[in-house]
Formats: C-alpha cells, structure tokens, sequence
DNA sequence: CAGATAATGATCATTTTTGTTCATTTTTAT
DNA sequence: ATAAAAATGAACAAAAATGATCATTATCTG
C-alpha cells in the first residue's frame, strides 16, 4: 500500500485515482480485514500498514477488541478461533499431513479468478480452502462446515453450504437436501477427495450414505480435479463413485511413483505430484 | 444540467475537466453516489473532486446526514449501512447472557422426545440447543453451523443444517436454497430468535435479507415460539417477520416486566420468564 | 438593471484525533 | 529466577477537522 501523510499538501495528487489516507472509521475496518485474511498482525506491522503511530492502532484495537471483532493479545491481534476440534479429525488430518497441505496448494492455483468451484468434504481438501482464502471473485459450493468456516471471512468468497444432515461426528452434510442443491447447481470446477482411487475401477468409496453426495458434485461440475495424497492411490473400496473417464485432473503428492500414476494419465487424466 | 459560471477554477478541475460546474442539488447526489461507489470519503477529497471549499462539502454532507442517506465521521463521511455495523457474534452473545441461558434452558424443556424441531440462527437461540445435547431421539433443523455443530455429538439428535449462502462474518445460512430446505419440510415447533419484538407489529427484523428464512421456519412449524431477552420486547424495526397472531408461545426472562408482556397475554401467546 | 436571496469561500475558536514521552507491565533470554 | 527487551496505557502536546460567523459571489425576481 502506498502512504501519503496527510501534512504533504500537493493539491493534484490523484494518483490513479485513490487516496491513500484512511477515514479512522475504514482504518479500523481494513485493520478486521486484515486481520482475517492473515489470521494475526502486530501492532508494529499494522502501524507500518496505514502510516499512523502504534499508539493510534493500540486505540484502534481496543475499540475493536470492545466491538468483539477481534482479540488482543501482547503484540498485536488475533482472530477469535472457533477452535472446537475433533480429535478424531485431527488425527486423520495429521497422517501426510504435509503431502496434503502441498497437494492443497496445487490444487487451489488450478482455480481461477471469477470461478465457481465445489469443495468436497475432506482433509485434504480442506487445505486448498485454506490455499483460497486471500483469492478474490470466487464462489464456494462446499458440503463441509470446516470449509465453509475456513472461508467464512474471506471478503473475496462467497461460501454455500449444501444443506443435508451432518454426518454423525463429523462436519460433513449428506443426504438429500445435499444431493437436490448439488442437482441444481453447475460450476466450472469441483474438487473431490477419496479414499481410494483404482487404476481400473476409478474413484470409490466404502460408506454408501455418502456416495451420493460425491456423485452430484461430479455431474455438477464442468472439469473433475480428484486430489488424494499417495497412500490412497490403487486402494480398492466397496462402492464406485466413479469411474476414471470421469476425471480430468488428479493432484497427489511426490510421493507417488511413477507406477502409481501412469495408468491414470494413460487414460487421459492430467496428473500433478505437489 | 444547469451552467454555473464560475471565477475561480482550481488546476485540478481543469484536468479533471468533469464536475466544474455543478449546481448543489447534483453535487449532493454525486456525493452520494461517490461514497455508495468507493464505501467511505473524506471532506478532502469530496472538495477536490468536486473543486468547491471543504465548507461547502461539510454544509452538503450535513443535510445529506439530515436525510438519512449517509453518516457523517470526523474527517468524512462512510456508507450508514457500515456503521449500523450490527454487533458481533461474540458481544451479542455475552449481553444479558445469564438471562438468554435461562431463556435456553426453559425453552429446551419444551421440546419432547420424538419431536422434530426448527431451531433459528441467533445467541439465545443457540443455548436451547446447549440443553438439548443430553436428550434422545430428536431431530433439529437449523440454519445456524453453531447449532449444528453444538449437537455435532448428541447421540440422540439428528442434526439437519438448511443449505444456503453463508452469511457474511456469521455462521448463519440464507437464501435459495435454505427457503427451499424449509419449505420442504414440517416440523413440530420452531423457536425463532428476533432482535425486536412489537405488541402491536410482531416479529420485526431490520435485514430483509434474512426474513425469508425466519418467515419459512414459521410456515414449517405447527408451533412457534418465540424466544427472546427482555431487552427486545417493545422495541421496533424495519420489517415484519409475522404478526403475534403467528406466535404461540413466548420464552423471555425474568426481566421483563408484566406490562412487557402483558399485550402478548392478551393475543393468547403463552408467556413464560425463565 | 437593481435589489433580494441563496450559495460559497475565508477566518477563527473549539473539538477531535493523532503523535510523543515515559512509567509500568509483560515477554523473552539468560 | 533474574535481567534485558518489548509492549502497553496514560498523560500531554501537536495537528487536523469542525461549526459558526461574516464577507463575497452568483442567481433569481420584478
């Protein structure tokens, strides 16, 4: 951001047209933007930021911190959490947890600007929602309440939640109000997670309440990107969700061989190792 | 458009060449129009862009206040819309907490096993569902990711979220598709929150955007109930939700006073304070 | 065209906001 | 645990914005 002080007076500095020095009202409110894009700021980097004193964002922090937006700590500010965590959620989203943050990654700069994508329910994808959230113009179809929390102040995303009934113990949403919002919907991409992906019986899954789901989000989107961290490449699984000539792009690891992937983009499928 | 000749020319009206001769009445509304474009503006660049005296800007956003359309700060004006910032979730919550737990408490005792119930969005509305977690066999429609995740673990309830767009900074769903959950459904009771509940008007609501939701929950339920702290009785808004004729039952707290609830008595609502 | 009426610009005392300093508290490193 | 470093809040000074007043300019009316 570029600064102006206020004192240097030159009378035709519209500079494409925008002023640089805030009204403390937005100052304030571009602080809460900041501070939920980047989830923390200091008092020193926010000062730096607008160009005013750190005692002029200590004031504005504590009107802040009195309106409830934000939580103070020594320092700087912080984003009240909603930090109620599964364990169980946890512990799966710890095994390859960095294969997933780097699959999420790649994932998200598949997505462009403007577009309408879907967000499966899952670990892994759940870090492409958090590879997103400084993106702009992009709208969220998700049946996850993680995703659409991750998103939840993002400025540039609008989050839809598929409804449905939350899945015991967990924060996915299934059935059919899932299955007739996913019918009504088209969206340039959708990323699906699994638990197994098969060379020849493609994408599948062991729990057949949650079949449905996977499957509306694949006829509601344009371009299939399925992102699965290695282990789960060549699994077989009860139900096909389905099959490889559905998918156009898979996103995996390193980790995966050579082996693992080749018989996927023999069939066409474009595959990226993060 | 009227031609005001004028004498003094400022450099930077000649080079923006557009809004030199403006009588007052269109430069009042250009006024507004530029702040309803860029969110805020200051009285500095208000006079520059229009290349008349700070003076004349503050006598123009003056009556422009007057008149309701914007709200001036120290140093500019901002979109009203931004300051009636509707308070957090968090500094909502903690007002007339003790009361709203109360509230929460009396109005989940209302609910019988086997039932299926519609909770709403909101603080108070969110305890009800806290004293809800221990029962059985119960199944909870909501629009509210608190509520769901709330009841996330309650063995005995079956949680169903209504899809929709999620709203911004809330954890509360709306639009299509949550009017359309909604009208898919009938349920026993519904208990709706409100932010303002009139003896004469009823359930009043200041964001059309979330009255369709609170207007289907009514239309799903056989019975409503309306829960609310003592603070909101009496008090007025924009919009009417429903009229007390749709109320069954009112939860409030001890607070209220008889005369606050005595028009609702008289309509044949059920009052309890908690 | 002259005078009335309204709008604008300039000046200044007052109020609000921001910057500075410093004693105190909290955090970090030893 | 103790000392050094950093952050904080409070008091005060400086700067900027405001409202009121009054002079000036532009438009309207007869």
């Amino acid at each position: 951001m570029r600064i102006v002080y206020k004192n240097a007076v030159s009378l035709c500095s519209i500079q494409e047209g925008r002023y640089d020095w805030l009204l403390a009202h937005e100052r304030k409110r571009r602080i809460i933007d900041y501070v939920r894009q980047y989830r923390t700021a200091t008092v020193a980097q926010l000062a730096q930021e607008f160009g005013v004193h750190t005692a002029t964002i200590r004031r504005d922090l504590a009107e802040i911190e009195q309106e409830g937006a934000l939580k103070r700590t020594h320092g700087g500010v912080i984003m009240e959490q909603w930090t109620r965590n599964e364990p169980s959620f946890n512990e799966r989203a710890n095994v390859h947890r960095e294969e997933k943050i780097r699959i999420g990654q790649l994932a998200a700069s598949l997505v462009e600007d403007g577009e309408n994508i879907i967000i499966d329910s899952g670990t892994t994808t759940l870090h492409i929602a958090t590879h997103l959230i400084h993106r702009s113009d992009i709208t969220v179809i998700t049946n996850d309440m993680n995703v659409a929390v991750e998103l939840r102040d993002a400025p540039g995303i609008k989050v839809i939640l598929t409804g449905g009934e939350l899945y015991p113990s967990s924060y996915m949403l299934n059935g059919m109000f899932t299955d007739h919002v996913l019918g009504s919907l088209h969206v340039e991409k959708a990323f699906i997670g699994t638990p197994a992906l098969h060379p020849q019986h493609g994408l599948m899954h062991p729990e057949a309440l949650l079949v449905p789901a996977k499957q509306g989000m694949i006829r509601a989107a344009g371009e299939i990107v399925v992102v699965t961290d290695h282990s789960k490449i060549g699994k077989l699984s009860l139900h096909t969700v389905a099959p490889n000539s559905a998918i156009h792009t898979l996103v995996t690891g390193t980790e995966a061989s050579d082996a693992d992937i080749r018989p996927f983009q023999e069939r066409g499928i474009t595959v990226y190792r993060a």
